[in-house]
RNA sequence: GGAGAGAUGGCCGAGUUGGCUGAAGGCGCUCCCCUGCUAAGGGAGUAUAGGGUUUAUAGCUCUAUCGAGGGUUCGAAUCCCUCUCUCUCCGCCA
């Protein structure tokens, strides 16, 4: 959520930030319900005030064992008028709050205009694309190879966009998520964390994901209900949700590997071949709680975290830094991790790392004591991918390939592995 | 799933015949004083959010908040309703 009082400050300002991403701003619905709202909650307050003073005063008069008659009939109507009053004023607020989550967060002054993906910003490239002299498969084709990667049983027993691995290939997956948190967790400093994979709606919120995005969620149909997350980001970031924290634990870092369940309402023509966008993929995420003069430093470190598992794994890449147009709702910069796809012949996105400076932290009422002014303030928050599992299978998969299509096992995780160093067709 | 108990400020804990109770008391914390160390003692302060005023801060002022939401009433931490969560016992289960 942005600052209201930036936008009754300068509106104009906000409204001009908001247009770098393609977000038109609605100043004059904006000013017209806050002109309303300050009216309406000054008369209810005033009417408050009264009806406060009147009632101390029928006490003290009852108290003294005088005649409160006529103080009860100086009374009569307020507090019919004051509940007019209230209800419309409860409503203007609402309406008013509704508004305010469906604003997107500013876009950082170092992001580059534009309007999609194409307009994003290559920072910088690690690696060169893995040459082959064969011709390289894809992950589907390399799978049903193996024998194990099935996406026809998936669609059985599921529907499309979810897979079935089998052997090593799981295995695989699986050694790639332990590698992942092993490394976060003893060379990176976070901790790590087991969270629910089953959210309420008030999370939901504090994240970003609601209002705006209801369709691409996964709702469970029970009162109240709940939802599957769609990244470990939510149910990690709100942790903090409402809390106070002492100075001495921040920054608060950690990481979780969990399932992520999405719905790809809108992207019904994309990447409908393989494990590239599926409703169910596991990923190991980096989150930070961090003091807001840290987080563009944060940034930087976080993004080097996710960057650092491609390189053990010796995966090319690059760094791209997202266009405004191409900016996540919550986000104010972030920088892409595309891993080279052989079997696509093109990088593709396999990490996502953001910084939400006190968009999210607002929302959660996330805050911490500054030592320096004694006050209560909001953090900021930050999360990245660090990295999609399937997406990594994919890479290690098509990267790692050989000519009779068994495939090697990165050096990294040979151990994750019981020092298997190919996987074979026969496994 | 059944039966019962409970939810008050950073923590503990008063307060249920409704009326200066934003809320006693204690602990903790901050500042000051005293004490040559240690221990102890004395004093003062110590919730959050929002509005108005202000160039802005401070200040001043108003409002809200005793799990959440509604109701009764001139007036609710106290009475009524709904919900959420926690605890105990039983059942069931991994």
């Amino acid at each position: 959520m942005l600052d209201p009082l930036l936008l009754r400050k300068d509106i104009q300002s906000v409204a001009l930030q908001l247009k770098r991403r393609g977000f038109e701003l609605d100043t004059k619905l904006f000013n017209e319900l806050e002109s309303k709202r300050k009216t309406l909650q000054s008369e209810t307050e005033a009417l408050q005030a009264q009806r406060n003073q009147s009632a101390k005063a029928i006490g003290q008069a009852k108290a003294q064992g005088e005649d409160v008659q006529p103080l009860l009939d100086a009374v009569a109507n307020l507090s019919d008028e004051l509940k007019f009053k209230q209800s419309g004023l409860n409503e203007l607020q609402n309406q008013l709050n509704t508004y305010m989550l469906t604003l997107p967060n500013l876009p950082d002054e170092s992001v580059p205009g534009g309007k999609t993906e194409d307009e994003n910003i290559e920072i910088s490239r690690w690696g060169d694309p893995t040459s082959f002299d064969f011709e390289p498969k894809d992950h589907v084709d390399l799978g049903a190879d193996l024998g194990m990667v099935d996406f026809e049983v998936a669609a059985k027993i599921s529907s499309s966009r979810f897979v079935v691995l089998h052997k090593d290939i799981a295995r695989l997956q699986r050694a790639l998520g332990q590698y992942m948190l092993d490394l976060h967790t003893t060379e990176h400093d976070y901790d790590e964390v087991y969270v629910p994979y089953l959210v309420n709606a008030e999370s939901l919120y504090g994240t970003g994901q609601l209002p705006k995005f209801e369709e691409d969620q996964f709702a469970t149909r029970t009162e109240p209900g709940l939802y599957l997350i769609p990244t470990a980001e939510v149910p990690v970031t709100n942790i903090v949700r409402d809390e106070i924290l002492g100075d001495s634990v921040l920054p608060l870092k950690r990481t979780a590997l969990t399932p992520c369940f999405r719905r790809e309402a809108g992207s019904y023509g994309r990447d409908t071949r393989g494990m590239i966008r599926q409703h169910q993929f596991e990923k190991v995420e980096l989150v930070q709680v961090v003091r807001p003069d840290e987080s563009w430093d944060a940034l930087e470190a976080l993004t080097g975290h996710a960057e650092q598992v491609l390189q053990n794994l010796n995966l090319p890449y690059r760094k791209v830094c997202l266009c405004t147009g191409d900016l996540g709702f919550s986000s104010t910069k972030t920088y892409d991790l595309e891993v080279w796809l052989p079997g696509q012949s093109s990088y593709r996105e396999i990490s996502s790392c953001s910084n939400f400076l006190d968009f999210q932290a607002r929302r959660l009422k996330t805050r911490w004591k500054n030592p320096k002014t004694g006050k209560n303030e909001f953090l900021h928050t930050l999360n990245g991918s660090g990295l999609a599992l399937g997406r990594c299978l994919v890479a290690v998969m098509e990267n790692y390939q050989m000519a009779n299509g068994d495939i090697a096992i990165p050096d990294a995780l040979q151990a994750y592995m019981r020092g298997q160093t190919i996987i074979k067709r026969d496994a």
